[in-house]
RNA sequence: GGCGGCAUCGCCAAGUGGCCAAGGCAAUGGUUUGCAAAACCAUCAUCCCCCGGUUCGAAUCCGGGUGCCGCCUCCA
């Protein structure tokens, strides 16, 4: 059975779907005028998860993500620069270039951590229309008000507000940094359609009834979200800073419209950290996954490294850690690759059914992941049902557990991406070093049936000296490229 | 200032009343190897930040303390 944290009522309680048999999901998907780092993309994971083990309970999926590719500000809004005009600036580009850039850059991510892309990706800008509707509702109702800069939802109309995110009105009047923007109603209040100020001229502003513009932030996910998914869905997904600002008010101002509950299940991924706390875009301190491929590390050793913790629960983020994940990864697929000849068993029950326990426990992915261990280390398991079980299992770790060495990206692919002056060697080409590490092996290999052992050790130095670490085996000596080099 | 979360082996991290606490990495011993590396096997917390309490029984509940973090501003 599935039981899942509904951050709506705080506790965990048995997954019940709308209709039998299937889950429609929403997630939060990235806004598009920078590269998603390591912590955008811990959601994205947690999410992929989710999507897995509900398939594995017997739901069918449908899954909606949104691409928010509309400027939004800096800031509240009131005051601050436009997210796309600045990238686009700083980029030298066009906004839409931006967007398509960096929509390309995060599939390009989700690809490499074997996220299930979702059943419908939908841009902002494409529901510009659904947006201005969903608005015009709103103000019929007379639950949205204008001010100079644009229209307002008034939070105050809508009883429930804040209730998912526990707010107090209250108590956030008190909070001392809370700025109250000129004429807005209560301080929670929010814009629905922002105007373009006099004399500017904008990047992307469109026609409203309101004038020209653009839609508030928190308007696209209610306008899309409902239009594919429906008044009333079952999950809505998202990084735990969406709890207080964006998805309270995309509550709000749905069901402040439609009248009845909207989302049954509102989830939400815990933050990655760094040792000097959160990683943020704003003040540039983040890591991305392509810097994490660039220093040699494997996609999906930073997704084994997520899956050991618990998506609720923060997680900061080391080399340290995603080494040794990276080194468990390599072992994993070790152990799998010598047991992948063996075939036509059936997985082990008892260790499948504590892994899906596990994943039906509130997606305990460290809990599951500790059973695919213990199955591996069990003797008494023989290697043909192992094989089975692992396969099974693959189904949602995805850490490609059966790929063998040869498949493995070839190291130092992607040469000249960062070089270190400081060590000589790495200023030569990607080809004469690779030249001269196949002569020098080549030497070793003589020396050693000539049982030159000391010469043998020798040029074994010289080639640890290149960055390289070799492996002798029956078949041959190997090398690989140490991490760190390069 | 207000709200919330977390403190478990060197590192990461499960476990939220009852077999003297999963798993991964590291470490140590061993097998293997010309020596290494890799791989494999074994070992590795009577103890869960501190103090007090509840209970037959607590890492798990309660009170107090200390430390760290997040949110209240765009943010996954």
């Amino acid at each position: 059975m599935l039981r899942l944290y509904n951050t709506d009522g705080r506790k965990v309680q048995p997954f019940v779907p709308l209709e039998p048999g299937r889950a429609r999901l929403y997630t939060c998907g990235p806004t598009v005028y920078n590269f998603a780092h390591i912590g955008n993309l811990r959601t994205y994971v947690f999410e992929d998860i989710l999507k897995r083990v509900l398939r594995r309970c017997g739901y069918q999926a449908r899954h909606v993500m949104n691409i928010t590719d509309v400027g939004h500000l800096t800031s509240d809004g009131d005051v601050g620069e436009d997210k796309m005009e600045v990238g686009a600036a700083r980029e030298r580009k066009t906004v839409w270039e931006i967007r398509d850039f960096f929509t390309a850059a995060f599939m390009a991510d989700a690809k490499d951590l074997r996220l299930d892309p979702p059943d419908t990706t939908c841009r902002a800008t494409d529901h510009i229309a659904e947006q201005i509707a969903m608005v015009r509702e709103l103000e019929s109702k007379g639950i949205a008000y204008p001010l100079a800069d644009g229209l307002y939802f008034d939070t105050a109309k809508f009883p429930g507000y804040g209730r998912m995110a526990g707010l107090d009105p209250e108590g956030l009047m008190a909070g001392a940094r809370v700025e109250v923007a000129e004429g807005k109603r209560n301080i929670t209040d929010f814009c629905l359609w922002k105007l373009t100020a006099p004399g500017v001229k904008r990047l992307m502003e469109w026609d409203s009834p309101w004038g020209r513009g653009f839609p508030g932030w928190h308007i696209e996910c209610s306008a899309m979200a409902r239009k594919f998914l429906g008044d009333n869905f079952d999950i809505h997904c998202g990084g735990i800073d969406h709890v207080r600002v964006h998805h309270t008010n995309e509550i709000a101002q749905t069901e402040a419209l439609t009248g009845k509950k909207w989302v049954n299940w509102w989830m939400h991924g815990e933050f990655l950290l760094l040792d000097e706390g959160k990683m943020s875009k704003s003040s540039g301190t983040f890591l991305t996954l392509s810097a994490l491929k660039e220093r040699g590390y494997d996609p999906l050793a930073y997704r084994l490294f997520l899956m050991n913790a618990h998506y609720r629960k923060p997680l900061v983020f080391s080399f340290e850690a995603l080494e040794g994940a990276q080194r468990a990864l390599q072992r994993l697929r070790g152990r799998a690759h010598k047991l992948a000849a063996a075939a036509g068993a059936a997985p082990h029950p008892g260790y499948l059914q504590r892994f899906d326990a596990a994943l039906e426990d509130d997606l305990n992915a460290p809990q599951a992941l500790a059973q695919t261990w213990e199955l591996l280390h069990d003797e008494s398991v023989p290697p043909a049902q192992k094989v089975a079980t692992l396969a099974s299992m693959d189904e949602v770790l995805q850490l490609d557990v059966f790929r063998t060495e040869s498949e493995k990206p070839e190291p130092g692919a992607g040469a000249g991406m960062t070089q270190n002056p400081m060590v000589g060697v790495l200023q030569m080409s990607e080809e004469s070093l690779r030249e001269k590490i196949r002569q020098l092996l080549e030497q070793r290999t003589e020396a050693r049936q000539a049982h030159d052992f000391a010469r043998a050790d020798a040029l074994r130095a010289e080639i640890t000296a290149l960055g390289v670490d070799i492996k002798d085996s029956p078949t041959g000596t190997t090398w690989t490229r140490r991490r760190g080099h390069r």
